[in-house]
DNA sequence: ATCCTCCCCTAC
DNA sequence: TAAGGTAGGGGAGGAT
């Protein structure tokens, strides 16, 4: 939706009044100047890490460059960087991606032989570690072993954890993150020593403790007294190095760093810069019109030229943008603080299954977010200022459009909000104080924030860097206590407040907190539920935003009371299934949602719609680069690769005039395109060839583009090992085992040899793998099957899928030269599977066709015969085969060796059509007839959320997060159509809650299908009164027939009267302008009802106040309505 | 029916 | 000047 719409913080209209700033103003801006990110975001040694690394997003990294050298300089860097990065996934598990640049072998990294495995929530989340790691020539385990781990990294572990972390790490170090953010600082790998675990020391840890100590014990006393943190530990480093404790990798980055980048002889380094080149050149041939409107407007834009600070202006455009968006530094911090599920850990296994579902008790959710979140941090030095109205925002222009990003409780009495341009607050608040951003405090105390959380709760939900949800049912009695705990702790900490809100459901919580703000908590015990939900506005819950506010206003629906009063069928009609359950259960104050400690990354992606201006296509060509390139950094950081590819274009709205944001927008169509490759990607070139082909395809022209956003889908994991390693370890185990039994394997299988034969598979892939990539960096077409060379696949023989879940049709349809070499594979029992076929084909008996067979489809090998992009390959076609078969084979070992997980399996995943059979035969020794599910999408969340974390990992871990094996068609014809649909607002008039509107007026159709008796009369004595749209007149026939309807056969519920109140209420307010008297009326009559009937006693009662409120708000007076018996 | 694409909506 | 991102949920409608 257009960012000019209506809905928008900004009115466009209050741009008057600029008036002088109070005196507090000066100092924000004047004084400290307000480069914002750049300087800090350098600055070394930062306790753990916060300010550097954060972000996979180069833009964090570096300080803008005024100059074109320090701009290649730069890029040429970030090259480097990424190509190491590069460099250490594929050398993962052999080592031949090392061959690809032997040349340079100091650049192996600094945690070169170093591999970590991360236990539990660490600061930096696991994701930034692992990018980290793998950035700096290091390894990231998945799964702790023994054979291959070198460090074991956590923090923050409860007491429980820490006993099992204690009796599996024997000997190997566990350390700190900060250990590894440190080094990174270093720029060298720093001795770990002086960042052991103190929560984990033993008596055979506590010697090195001791020596660590020892040793450096002057220093430690007399820093200790600074509560020093990075700065002793580098202290303590240098000094642990010159005894010679550890060796050190030398140092070795900064020598590439200081000169002539430009001329290294890397291979990527080079064909970087000679794309760039291309480039550049283009942009500024262009056709000859372009160029001199170049000239034209650099010479004739001063400064305050559009151009600036647009994508015109800068060529590091997207990097500096990135720098200083404060949507986007909360919507990556996201990431930060939430737990991956590819995350599993040791520990996780070895804790209970037990934890007993707490099916009778009930829930205890509390809701924790930070007060003004971002003002808080900022003021916290002016303490002065806390009671005074302050805001952030990137200008104090009070007649400028830059956006308020937070503003404090003060300043909230004036009306200000999120989201609202400068100019208007200032209109609102004369004497605001405005102070700039400061992205490096917000992610430390955010960081302090969720420290604690996870101090004391094993269950946090993460859902922005300043709020979170704890489950606090199973560990403690008294959640009220603990939330107040936390609070202190966290003002203790972090010098900002935090409020809380606590109740049965995560709904209920956080309606609670926003009574609780700011700095205070609040507790809705579940018999308060229905009180506190049914007076809020809809708006107030969430999930309900501005469309979905307005279009319930439509149907005369403001607030949870009314909203209850249309059934469910209808809301599910009216909004679709999902929402109108949502809509149905939220206004009760119901919530089935649970507290997800672990969630599923489904998409990575980068946008930009500000600054956006090019004036050809070569520009946006370029833009189209940048962009790949940062998504590409964030798909290796978080260590994903995607299939499916989307581009989003955003186009001026035809007619519309320059936007009223400076540098934004505007109105704009937008649009969006996709296309699915094969074989997942995370390669910068291959992102920028599909971009620039989606590009093209929307003939959009240049000038009229405000904003591109690009995003991939269908992730995959970038490390192949995952599954291979998991697959070692399951089929090492070899008889049925309990739950019990398995649990000890955890604990001990990493001492396991496992079967020589699977070792194999993890270089075969790899090399595999490596050997396509290299292709497409070499822009080659993709390698063919059979070029590919290796017969490797040969001996991966154990990994294909079974001959019996091959679809025979689609065998067929293949290429003769590709059933072949598949049959050569399978040891000729291919064609003999053909044959059989055929003959049953003749005997009417064709099993294979007539069995639904899920696993079928999805191994099935779609082969576009069309165009295809250059990037498509059949090669994958084997490998999505033999994934198919991965997952099988884990789905099927979950099955086979716990016995539980049959029972859970059958609980919750639902299939859709036909289960499939699953016909194991095979290498493996498989033998079995199973259900499987195809993938985590067939999960049912809910259900899923229930099971013990434990369960919940384990599932989530063995099963493929993704379908994987549909099938691919790039981008054939069909995918890539422009599609103009409608999304026109339903006018569906199925309910409607003005119940006065219409001919007989709505609230008659309400009346009568009530099963409430009383209710049914009144619309019939409509009726036979003549349709009369007094109320009072059927009123007044009512009480003719009282003693028949009331006191005997009374029959209603709370339903019935809340539509009698709603009825009521929409009467006073269609009559309180024009008709007092008959309102009179009415409520003497219904006043005499409230003797004879429970029902209208309850309705009066509760309509009253409306009533009274109205009147007086319209005549300043009261009804005299006692004297009426 | 179910999947997929192209949206829209929501929250921070 | 100013930095209107990110990602999940979900609906409509076409393809299968
Ligand atoms: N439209 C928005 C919404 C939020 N934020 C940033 C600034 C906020 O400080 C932070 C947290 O968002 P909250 O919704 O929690 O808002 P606050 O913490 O500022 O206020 P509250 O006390 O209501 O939580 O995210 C932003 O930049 N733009
Ligand atoms: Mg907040
Ligand atoms: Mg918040």
């Amino acid at each position: 939706m257009s960012f000019e719409s209506s809905r928008s913080k900004n009115s466009a209209a209050s741009s008057g009044a600029s008036r002088k700033r109070g005196r507090l103003s000066a100092s924000p801006w004047s004084g400290r100047g307000r480069k914002p990110r750049a300087e800090s975001a350098r600055t070394p040694g930062a306790s753990s890490g916060v300010s550097d690394h954060a972000s996979p997003s180069f833009s964090t990294r570096r300080a803008p460059f005024s100059d074109f050298q320090s701009y290649m300089m730069a890029k040429n860097r970030k090259l480097r960087d990424q190509f190491d990065a590069d460099a250490s996934t594929s050398s993962l598990g052999s080592g031949d991606g090392e061959s690809r640049h032997s040349d340079n072998d100091d650049d192996k990294g600094i945690f070169h032989g170093v591999s970590i495995f991360v236990d539990g929530y660490t600061v930096p989340s696991s994701q930034e570690l692992r990018a980290c790691m793998l950035k700096h020539g290091g390894r990231f385990e998945n799964y702790f072993s023994r054979q291959t781990v070198t460090h074991i990294v956590c923090s923050h572990l409860p007491e429980s954890k820490m006993k099992n972390l204690r009796s599996f790490s024997r000997g190997l170090p566990v350390v700190k993150p900060s250990w590894i953010m440190d080094s990174v600082t270093a720029n060298r790998l720093l001795n770990w020593v002086p960042y052991q675990l103190e929560q984990l020391l033993t008596a055979s840890h506590k010697q090195q403790k001791l020596f660590a100590f020892f040793t450096i014990k002057g220093e430690v006393r007399s820093n200790d007294a600074t509560n020093g943190t990075s700065m002793n530990v580098e202290k303590k480093n240098k000094l642990m190095d010159s005894i010679g404790c550890e060796t050190d990798k030398m140092a070795n980055l900064s020598k590439c760093e200081s000169e002539g980048c430009a001329e290294t002889n890397d291979l990527g380094c080079q064909s970087y810069c000679k794309m760039r080149d291309t480039e550049k050149k283009s942009v500024e041939m262009g056709d000859e019109g372009s160029i001199t409107e170049t000239r034209q407007e650099s010479l004739q834009r001063p400064s305050s030229s559009i151009a600036q600070h647009s994508t015109l202006g800068d060529p590091n455009f997207v990097e500096n943008y990135f720098k200083n968006s404060r949507l986007h530094f909360i919507g990556t911090w996201r990431k930060r603080y939430r737990r991956l599920f590819l995350n599993n850990t040791p520990d996780a296994r070895q804790r209970k299954l037990c934890v007993s579902q707490s099916g009778s008790q009930k829930a205890a959710i509390i809701h924790v977010d930070m007060d003004c979140f971002f003002v808080s941090v900022v003021i916290r030095k002016y303490p002065e200022l806390s009671d005074k109205p302050v805001a952030i925002s990137h200008s104090d222009n009070a007649k400028g459009t830059a956006e308020i990003s937070s503003a404090n409780y003060p300043a909230r009495e004036y009306g200000l909000q999120a989201g609202m341009f400068v100019r208007d607050a200032k209109v609102l608040c004369p004497h605001l104080t405005i102070f700039p951003y400061d992205f490096d405090a917000y992610q430390e105390v955010a960081d302090q924030f969720y420290t604690i959380l996870h101090e004391h709760c094993p269950k946090v939900q993460a859902i922005s860097c300043d709020e979170a949800f704890l489950d606090a049912t199973e560990i403690s009695d008294d959640p009220e206590k603990l939330a107040s705990v936390i609070r202190q702790q966290i003002a203790d900490t972090t010098g900002c407040t935090a409020s809380a809100g606590i109740s049965v459901n995560m709904l209920m919580a956080r309606l609670a907190t926003r009574v609780a703000k700011p700095n205070g908590q609040f507790f809705i015990p579940p018999e308060k539920v229905d009180e506190y939900s049914k007076e809020l506005p809809v708006e107030a819950l969430p999930g309900i935003g501005y469309a979905l506010k307005e279009k319930l206003k439509s149907h005369h629906i403001k607030t949870c009371a009314q909203l209850r009063l249309i059934p469910k069928e209808i809301l599910q009609k009216d909004f679709g299934k999902k929402v109108g359950d949502m809509l149905w259960n939220y206004c009760r104050g119901i919530d089935h949602r649970t507290v997800h400690v672990v969630q599923e990354m489904k998409s990575v992606g980068a946008e930009v719609n500000w600054g956006v201006r090019f004036r050809n296509v070569e520009e946006c060509h370029y833009f189209l680069t940048s962009l790949c390139k940062e998504v590409s950094l964030r798909l290796k950081g978080a260590g994903v690769r995607g299939r499916t590819i989307t581009l989003k274009v955003r186009k001026r709205k035809k007619g519309a005039s320059e936007p009223i944001k400076y540098m934004g927008c505007g109105e704009c169509e937008s649009m969006s395109r996709s296309m699915t490759v094969p074989s997942a990607t995370d390669n910068e070139e291959m992102l920028t060839k599909m971009s620039k082909e989606l590009f093209g395809s929307f003939h959009v022209e240049a000038k009229d583009v405000r904003g591109i956003g690009l995003q991939l889908s269908k992730l995959e994991s970038a490390e192949i090992r995952h599954e291979a390693n998991t697959l070692e370890t399951w089929i090492a185990s070899s008889s049925e085992k309990t739950l019990g039994q398995l649990r000890k394997d955890a604990e001990f299988n990493e001492e396991k040899k496992a079967e020589p034969n699977m070792v194999h598979m993890t270089a075969q892939c790899n090399s595999e793998i490596a050997g396509y990539a290299s292709h497409l960096s070499n822009n080659d077409p993709p390698p063919c099957v059979n070029q590919a060379g290796d017969t490797s696949w040969a001996n991966q023989f154990s990994l294909l899928p079974p001959i019996g879940h091959l679809d025979i049709n689609v065998i067929k349809s293949l290429p003769p030269e590709i059933i072949a070499e598949m049959n050569e594979i399978y040891h000729g029992r291919l064609s003999e599977f053909i044959r059989k076929h055929e003959d049953r084909i003749d005997q009417g008996n064709d099993e294979f066709s007539t069995m639904p067979n899920l696993e079928n489809k999805r191994a099935q090998l779609s082969v576009d015969k069309g165009k295809r992009a250059i990037y498509s390959s059949d090669l994958p076609s084997y490998k999505t085969s033999t994934k198919s078969f991965h997952d099988c084979s884990l789905a099927w070992m979950i099955m086979r060796y716990v016995p539980i997980f049959s029972y859970v399996y059958h609980l919750f995943f639902s299939f859709k059509t036909g289960c499939s059979v699953l016909k194991t035969v095979s290498s493996v020794g498989i033998d079995r007839t199973d259900l499987m599910p195809s993938s985590l999408s067939q999960v049912d969340e809910s259900v899923l959320g229930q099971l013990p974390e434990e369960v919940e990992m384990y599932l989530r871990d063995f099963l493929p997060a993704h379908r994987n094996s549909d099938s691919f068609g790039g981008p054939s014809g069909s995918s890539i159509n422009e599609s103009r649909r409608q999304h026109g607002i339903k006018s569906t008039e199925n309910f409607d809650l003005h119940l006065w509107m219409g001919k007989p007026p709505n609230w008659v159709k309400y009346f009568k299908r009530s099963s409430c008796l009383i209710l049914n009369s009144i619309a019939e004595i409509h009726a036979d009164t003549g349709m009369e749209n007094l109320l009072s007149s059927t009123l007044q026939s009512l009480i003719l027939s009282i003693p028949s309807l009331c006191s005997e056969n009374e029959e209603w519920d709370d339903e019935a009267v809340s539509i009698g109140c709603e009825f009521l209420r929409q009467y006073i307010e269609l009559k309180v302008d024009t008709d007092i008297e008959e309102l009179y009326i009415c409520f003497r009559i219904l006043k005499r009802l409230t003797k004879h009937s429970l029902f209208f006693s309850c309705v009066y009662n509760e309509v009253l106040p409306s009533l009274q409120g109205a009147v007086c708000k319209n005549y300043g007076g009261m009804f005299q309505l006692s004297f009426a018996e």
